[in-house]
RNA sequence: GGAGGGGUAGCGAAGAGGCUAAACGCGGCAGACUGUAAAUCUGCUCCCAUCGGGUUCGGCGGUUCGAAACCGUCCCCCUCCA
């Protein structure tokens, strides 16, 4: 075993599933999903979930273990990951972190505390009443310190605050394991709209709607179906838009949830960046495959 | 040839004498993020700049202390009648 983990990130549609397959086969890899929609048992083709026949034998984990209506946090995430990864460790396989949902890999590869009540799904409900102004001040108020780290127009993050104690306050992160590789992915933004207009319309060419539709059917609601091509084509069903605007949607979101990863990935994660070759990955793989080598 | 409607920032679209470098949306850029994260939220987006300055609303010329807005004229677009 040359290091603890080998960590892949970057925006959607960078390729980070076909680099996490070939880095498994270099060095004897057990993979671990870190995509907060992929965790869900039936949300395949909008989250571009690894096809069975893709895995070629590589062991997957945290993919599918959730059923749609299924509520699900970073928390219990990250006491997952730690077990599967001692567990990996174990066997004297390395463990292969993939995904794009920036808080739940910082919650792996840094030491992430997280103190305080456990989430009250109902607080929304509680306070439903009250203006995000008025909660801001109410948490000026009653914890200041809270409160002054907290982006007081965002009213998921204040309604978070009000049930914390003031003295929850976060420490300085540090890595958590001593020897992780964190490998990003990138592109020219340009080729990665590109890519992700595309990857759109073969979603849609593979049947996406069918799926989103069968979700619908069953009427699950909640965090699964908030994911990007699900949301949209939940309005489409609801009659709030044509199929045209729908998928128009689904597009943008896609391009903006990507420049969101890379303000995460640039701004809070110490990552070692690859420039992706396109027309030729296996010269991607290759000087990565590379690289781990020579540091580890 | 006749009758109307219109030309506003990258695009769409408000504005009908001063509060307008010009709402809003899209597109673009940047950012935040510790229990919903593919979520949620913030800022910038004519040019140069730290304050601040310089050029704008099809062109030109007027009216006015002051115009994107009013008048004249010219160019272009659309609809209708010939």
């Amino acid at each position: 075993m040359m290091c603890d983990l080998i960590m892949i990130v970057g925006p959607t549609a960078v390729g980070k599933t076909n680099l996490s397959i070939e880095l498994a086969k270099v060095f004897d890899g057990e993979i671990i999903n870190a995509d907060a929609m992929q965790f869900y048992k039936g949300l395949n083709i909008g989250t571009a979930k690894i096809k069975e026949d893709q895995k070629q034998d590589i062991v997957h984990h945290l993919l599918d273990f959730l059923n749609p209506e299924e509520a699900f946090s970073v928390v219990e995430y990250q006491k997952l990951v730690r077990e599967k990864v001692e567990e990996i460790k174990r066997k004297k396989k390395c463990p292969i972190i993939v995904g794009g949902s920036g808080l739940y890999l910082s919650s792996i590869i840094d030491d992430y505390k997280f103190f305080g009540k456990e989430r009250d799904s109902v607080l929304n409900e509680k306070y439903l009443d009250f203006s995000t102004e008025e909660l801001a001040k109410m948490l000026l108020d009653t914890k200041p310190l809270l409160a002054k780290k907290c982006d007081l127009s965002n009213r998921r993050r204040v309604l978070r605050a009000l049930e914390k104690n003031d003295s929850d306050v976060q420490k300085e992160l540090k890595p958590f394991y001593d020897n992780a590789v964190i490998i990003g992915l990138e592109t020219e933004r340009n080729l990665l709209y590109k890519r992700i207009d595309c990857r759109v319309d073969e979603m849609i060419n593979s049947g996406l709607e069918k799926e989103v539709k069968s979700l619908y059917d069953r009427n699950i609601v909640g965090q699964s179906v908030q994911a990007i091509g699900y949301k949209e084509f939940y309005e489409y069903f609801e009659g709030n838009y044509s199929k045209e605007k729908t998928i128009e949607l689904i597009k943008r979101n896609s391009r903006r949830y990507a420049k969101r990863q890379m303000t995460w990935f640039k701004n809070k994660m110490n990552v070692t960046w690859f420039n992706v070759n396109f027309d030729n990955f296996s010269n991607t793989i290759e000087e990565i495959t590379k690289y781990i080598k020579k540091i580890s």
